[in-house]
DNA sequence: ATTAGCACTCTCTTAATGAGAGTGCTAATT
DNA sequence: AATTAGCACTCTCATTAAGAGAGTGCTAAT
């Protein structure tokens, strides 16, 4: 059904009102407050078309309504109006970026901007190798028994991560195995890497200075491994969760909590569901997620140097501003790409 | 008051049985269930006493007792039964450990076995630069604008940190620096370290090969900055809290999770009371943060090959069961020493 | 097509009640 | 002198009842 202008307003009403006061809304309400020149009974009768459509819902027979997920869907969608930060929100900002000077502590700050502005939880999820080439890579030995392994990419995202190597390696060799590596790797898609064609490529060469093949290989092969890095979650906010309404019941907590606790699994989960869209709405239901399908997503991809690298996001109930959350993403989004694109 | 062997066993009694099932404990209980073989009356009398010097409580006349703060010190101090992981709990750990072969992956594992065996929250402090020598620093160019700076003290420590630098430096300048700084700190307590003093000591030397004293100055303050680096916590077990039942109303609940959510502040107060001792129990009140004062703390120290470093620690409701805690904390710290000193 | 009017439904709050668990005290017993 | 039986008393908790209030849904009038 194409929902009449008048039928847009309501829905609209019951939209804004439930947001902001978190009560079923009456049409009552709607008539005092919303000023459509229609008495209740007329719009009691549009509630209950728009009931039978699936926009809206109510709890009990003589309770007030409230949105479903396709009422806010639409309300997003064509009725909402777009909202902008205020120069306070905008300054707190830029005020935290300015005096981030390193990564973790800007990713850190992220989420903590989110879930400040928007009162729900704010999650960043850290820059993933994604069409980044290999600038160089460096080894350094640390003692005897560890290798520091630095890999620079065209974007100038840094992965450093310390190996433990259970054999030695002498420096000479070292040298040996930087040049040969950074020689094949240069400018190569960090994530089509093959070590097996490299390895065997010229396996004879590279044996002969050490007849220790898989140890090499499984040496590189941890180098190459980004899973830990990759999945790297910055989550902040969980208390503004618990103070929900809608979560009184510790039921319901439980539900949500447990699945944002374990951040690996949120990682993948997020991952999967990634297409580096400019921002991106996922209202209740919507979610593949059976732990947040009463919650609802904003999130909005960053760039590092013009290439998409991550995503931050707010996870918060169903009924949510969503007009200011979309437009606190979206800012931060901006403003985080600016920053990381400086490092 | 001395306590009779009598009233040991009675506090003994309802220490354990409230720890076990989390309900006020009736004298009828214990007459029933710890064979003292004597009257609800005289056992009556008992608790009666208990409370007058301030080991019990009772929440409404008609209730039975529970211990009070100073009721949970006696019985950890005197009266609580050593206990033992078992093997499943053992071998548990030592398999996370074998696996773990990261360090950020080791301490975060940390936390997660510590808030899965103790059903509480996990704490792990990381490391912290305590009477460590310097051993060496390397300074990495990235691109023109940043530094990669490495510190390997003689535990084997290494302190990265990428630091954005607002001029220019050439590489040879970079060296010299390096090797100036290293020959002045090498083997030096890495938390005395002087800047002005090694600067100003060869001030004229080094202004020679650049004329930028403050920048230089600015620079090195950056590098010798820990405190990000030591005030990381790893945390985990949030979930576990929100299910005890002293924690159903909301606002206690809050209080709690208000104070663990900002990391950075657990990790200052943590530090305070800090001073390396082998297992610590702090019960209730005697925690000097108002915000856990209705928790009880068992922390236990870690060690870097032989030198206290860092600090594990449980945080639950005061109700716990302190015996199974100590053992969970005494064993992980145990294993955790063993782990980092092999890195 | 809109609205006034009204019966009906459901929730929420308050009060009353009674059962049950436990204590505290006293007097009896060992 | 220590222990115990007995019992009044207190407080909680669950259940029930009752009434106010908010809101709907329907019908008949405008």
């Amino acid at each position: 059904m194409v929902l009449s202008e008048r039928m847009k307003r309501i829905l609209a009403a019951v939209a804004h009102r439930y947001i902001t006061y978190v009560e079923p809304v009456s049409s009552s309400t709607i008539a005092r407050e919303y000023n459509l020149n229609l008495s209740t009974a007329t719009i009691r009768h549009e509630l209950f078309l728009l009931e039978k459509d699936g926009y809206l819902w109510h709890p009990h027979t003589s309770s007030g309504r409230i949105p479903t997920d396709k009422g806010y869907r639409f309300y997003v969608d064509n009725l909402m109006q777009k909202s902008y930060l205020s120069k306070g929100d905008k300054d707190l900002i830029i005020r935290i970026y300015k005096k981030s000077k390193e990564f973790e502590y800007t990713m850190k700050s992220t989420s903590q901007l989110l879930s400040q502005l928007t009162d729900n939880i704010g999650v960043v999820l850290g820059p993933i190798v994604y069409n980044n080439l290999v600038d160089y890579i460096q080894f350094n030995a640390i003692g005897n028994d560890r290798i520091l392994v630095i890999i620079v990419t065209d974007t100038g995202l840094v992965y450093q991560k310390i190996i433990n190597i259970s054999g030695e390696i002498t420096k000479d060799n070292l040298n040996y195995l930087s040049n040969y590596i950074n020689s094949k790797l240069k400018n190569k898609d960090i994530n089509l890497i093959d070590l097996n064609s490299i390895l065997i490529d010229e396996l004879e060469k590279f044996l002969s200075f050490q007849r220790r093949f898989n140890y090499i290989h499984n040496f590189l092969k941890e180098c190459f491994n980004f899973e830990y890095l990759e999945n790297k979650i910055y989550l902040d906010g969980r208390i503004n969760i618990i103070k929900k309404p809608e979560f009184k019941e510790a039921d319901k907590l439980n539900y949500i909590l447990s699945f944002i606790e374990e951040e690996g699994i949120l990682a993948k989960v997020i991952k999967e569901d990634i297409n580096f869209e400019d921002t991106k709405i996922t209202i209740g239901r919507e979610n593949r997620q059976k732990e947040i399908q009463n919650c609802s997503l904003i999130s909005s991809k960053y760039n590092i140097r013009g290439r998409p690298s991550g995503v931050i996001m707010i996870l918060g109930p169903t009924r949510m501003n969503y007009s200011r959350m979309v437009s606190v993403v979206e800012y931060i989004s901006d403003k985080l790409s600016e920053v990381l694109s400086k490092y």
